[in-house]
DNA sequence: TCCGGGCGATTAATCGTTTAATCAGGTCCC
DNA sequence: GGGACCTGATTAAACGATTAATCGCCCGGA
């Protein structure tokens, strides 16, 4: 590979070859008419001058960019690290590439970074939306990934599978009451997945569910989560909506002398990159965010150059998993150190 | 604003005012000679049409995008999200756009995604290298962020100053024996905090430091770090280089019945978003990621536009930081709960 | 009256790629 | 021998924005 101070165009391949730019482009995309002879002859000094093609004038010309755009609530979420991974890799291997964008919690916001994206000529967007969003009908394909019951989700985790696994787990192990401990009501993925723990909770388990922000803002934020009591009611096991939350409970019950899983049990949800480098290490529930991310991708890229390709105009809007893909995707178990059998006290 | 199906281009507004595209261009960037009546005009149907101009035919005619790279050894670094949030911010300010890139705590990848990141028509690149990788001359300007032992770092945060903090805040505390843990003694990161905390260790505090990979190594991933033995030999502090370590150290010392901070002050670095969400909450280095991402972009802006004035020819390869800015960005202690004087036993 | 010059706007070229339309030349068949 | 047809290439236009060069016009001074 000629290294150039410039990058190489076809216009200085054409010449090198002595053919117009038309046949080179024409053999490099396979499109035209070109004898094998030349085309190959094309595609070596090609290769050799180290071409590829600018993004620049493509663009122009087919009016694809071949970014996608991601937007996230709240950049600073512990999730994200693997979302963007995710989501970056997928879309690298479909040929684009990821624009960031961060709303910063802000709704007004979100609307508004979506706009920058747009005018930076992003082909789609992926969406992490804020809880309670509406997203607006922009003017290209939007891939949202939030929970199977918030309308227009393209693709999510099975939130409320994951719960079943959680409250089966921990029924299996023989706990009797369970309390679950949930941050927002009106998020649709922790919803959910309380909901998929309740369907598998059988009537002869008691649970109860509390909210941490509830209880905080009765309290102040960083309150005790009173689990101690709660201990004491009777309850061996605690599973959470998130890992963050996990944490946060398990450091509160060994505070309180309670130990870890051999008095109470702990369940988390996500399976954040930490949550396996503490003892005792976190029993979670696992989001396949490479599965998610690629049918996210696939169903936008699709959309996209369905359009490109297209007799119809453009399809804006949410996007629809393709027909092979599912729009939930199932979370596996991951046990770890924080769940056990209950200590079984003297009756 | 209209709401039409297509973008708006120049040409559309000048056939609406029926004047020439030149003129309308001129009378929006304000270079060329414009009167003011038919400048106001022409800059209210701008905005009544909701005018952006095009990324992909201004980047053809100028050769400049306005967009950077983000390059990240491994995007699933919990620390991920902070740098993320603050570059896009900061990049946002100076009318640039952020696509990331992953190499995946590959060496070889990290040089092929930033060459992916040029084709794509990046103007520069903002990288945090991967250990150990010396980054060749790519044809574009790079911001390198890492430490200030690095050659060719721009900026990064006061990795020596802020080990320098933890030291001086433990040993006012009256702590007496300190446990220094790192992970990797090839991170230029870490000795500098390492190497910070040692200068502030008076000559009669004892300190002993050990390495988390190499207890792994000698044993298996996750093993105990043996701070119980440490804590019985004397050690009153436990001072990691990350709040990862910290939160390994802070749970396995209360897995040994080993209270903090009553009997062991442990602290960590970074500040992690969930560094707080825990009891006791961790004792922490906190790093202003906003001021060094304004840094870095500040340089990497300006390296790029000054070139694009240029009569000089581009300038390749890491940038300085700008003269009125600074290489070390100043970390701040964070006092929280994990640290306290030690519980005097009886002499 | 004629020329110089400043102002306000237009013309035209350019960036790199794609692609529809066209063209030159050869082959085949009636 | 002359159209029909195929092949392999070229020509030219287009995408949207920027910008150097140009042009027409009016005004002032000689």
């Amino acid at each position: 590979m000629h290294s150039n101070r410039t990058r190489p165009n076809l216009s200085q391949i054409a010449a090198l070859l002595d053919v117009s730019v038309a046949t080179v482009s024409n053999a490099l995309s396979g499109k035209g008419r070109v004898s094998n002879e030349l085309a190959d002859k094309i595609r070596a000094t090609a290769s050799d001058l180290g071409y590829v093609p600018g993004t620049a004038g493509r663009a122009l010309r087919t009016g694809r960019s071949y970014v996608l755009g991601l937007v996230l609530p709240d950049i600073a979420n512990p999730l994200f690290p693997q979302i963007a991974q995710a989501i970056e890799h997928a879309a690298a291997k479909a040929g684009y590439g990821v624009l960031i964008a961060d709303s910063r919690g802000d709704v007004a916001m979100q609307t508004e970074v979506i706009n920058r994206l747009l005018e930076r000529g992003v082909d789609g967007v992926v969406i992490l939306p804020r809880r309670g969003t509406r997203i607006s009908d922009i003017g290209s394909p939007i891939a949202v990934i939030d929970s199977s019951s918030t309308p227009g989700n393209t693709v999510s985790a099975d939130h409320w599978q994951g719960g079943q696994l959680v409250a089966e787990h921990l029924v299996s192990l023989g706990h009797s009451k369970i309390l679950i401990i949930g941050n927002n009501p009106d998020s649709n993925v922790q919803n959910d997945r309380i909901g998929g723990m309740k369907s598998r909770i059988p009537a002869k388990v008691q649970s109860e569910t509390i909210w941490i922000e509830r209880l905080e803002a009765a309290a102040h934020v960083g309150c005790s989560l009173g689990l101690d009591r709660k201990f004491k009611e009777g309850f061996t096991a605690f599973a959470t909506v998130s890992d963050l939350h996990a944490l946060r409970a398990l450091t509160e019950l060994l505070g309180c002398g309670i130990t870890v899983p051999e008095q109470a049990s702990v369940t988390g949800f996500d399976d954040l990159t930490w949550s396996s480098a503490f003892r005792p290490a976190l029993t979670t529930i696992h989001m396949d965010m490479p599965a998610i991310a690629k049918i996210a991708v696939d169903a936008l890229t699709s959309a996209i150059e369905g359009n490109a390709a297209g007799d119809t105009p453009p399809t804006p809007g949410p996007v629809r998993p393709l027909p092979d893909a599912c729009e939930s995707v199932p979370m596996t178990l991951v046990v770890r150190q924080t769940s056990a059998p209950p200590r079984l006290t003297a009756a």
